[in-house]
DNA sequence: CCCTGATTCGC
DNA sequence: GCGAATCAGG
């Protein structure tokens, strides 16, 4: 019953790609497809030609984007840093990649992820034109992905867009639904 | 010390 | 081609 870890499969490469192409780091990839190292990651990472990512995390990335700690509390800090830089009127990309599936704030939706609770995927099943919104912890088995319809040009659906995509206005009274302070 | 990716080099 | 060890950096 013990088979030994199937190398670098077309599966497992797709699957690395669509992983490293998702913003994850190489240890995180590695937990995900498990079998592997994150060096091992790294080092396929670089034969295929997928080195020189853009970094979605500014300096101290490591540590900053640190998951994995206080559902609540993560969320709530992630709503909060989202909105405090000063950004323009039209559209600005605030928070686009999320670590934590964080609870949608309270607006005027009724129901926020009601769908995309009943859609969520595997990694292996997203296709395409789904959602990627991450749901749980990427080192988890129970990892998933929101896979309802994604907005064509975009890697998320309505209901996730409104969060990765929030509007300056729109940002404001959602840091009172936070109850900051 | 935690983490990140990059590179080297024996296998 | 693979990945542990190592390196360089935040």
């Amino acid at each position: 019953m013990t088979e030994a870890v199937p190398s670098w499969t077309d599966e497992r490469v797709e699957l690395l790609r669509r992983l490293w192409d998702d913003g994850l780091s190489a240890s995180q990839i590695a937990l995900q497809i498990g079998g592997v190292s994150r060096n091992a990651v790294i080092g396929k990472v670089h034969r295929l030609g997928l080195a020189g990512r853009v970094k979605p995390i500014g300096p101290g990335g490591a540590q900053a984007r640190r998951k994995e700690d206080l559902s609540a509390e993560v969320a709530l800090e992630t709503v909060i840093v989202a909105e405090e830089p000063t950004l323009p009127e039209p559209p600005a990309i605030v928070a686009h990649r999320p670590a934590p599936d964080f609870p949608l704030p309270p607006k005027a939706a009724p129901e926020p992820v009601a769908l995309a609770v009943s859609e969520r995927v595997t990694i292996m099943d997203l296709r395409d034109s789904m959602c990627r919104w991450p749901m749980g912890d990427p080192t988890s088995p129970e990892f998933r992905f929101c896979g309802a319809r994604a907005i064509t040009g975009l890697p998320y659906c309505t209901q996730h867009a409104q969060v990765a995509y929030q509007p300056a206005a729109e940002r404001k009274r959602d840091r009172r639904v936070a109850g900051f302070r």
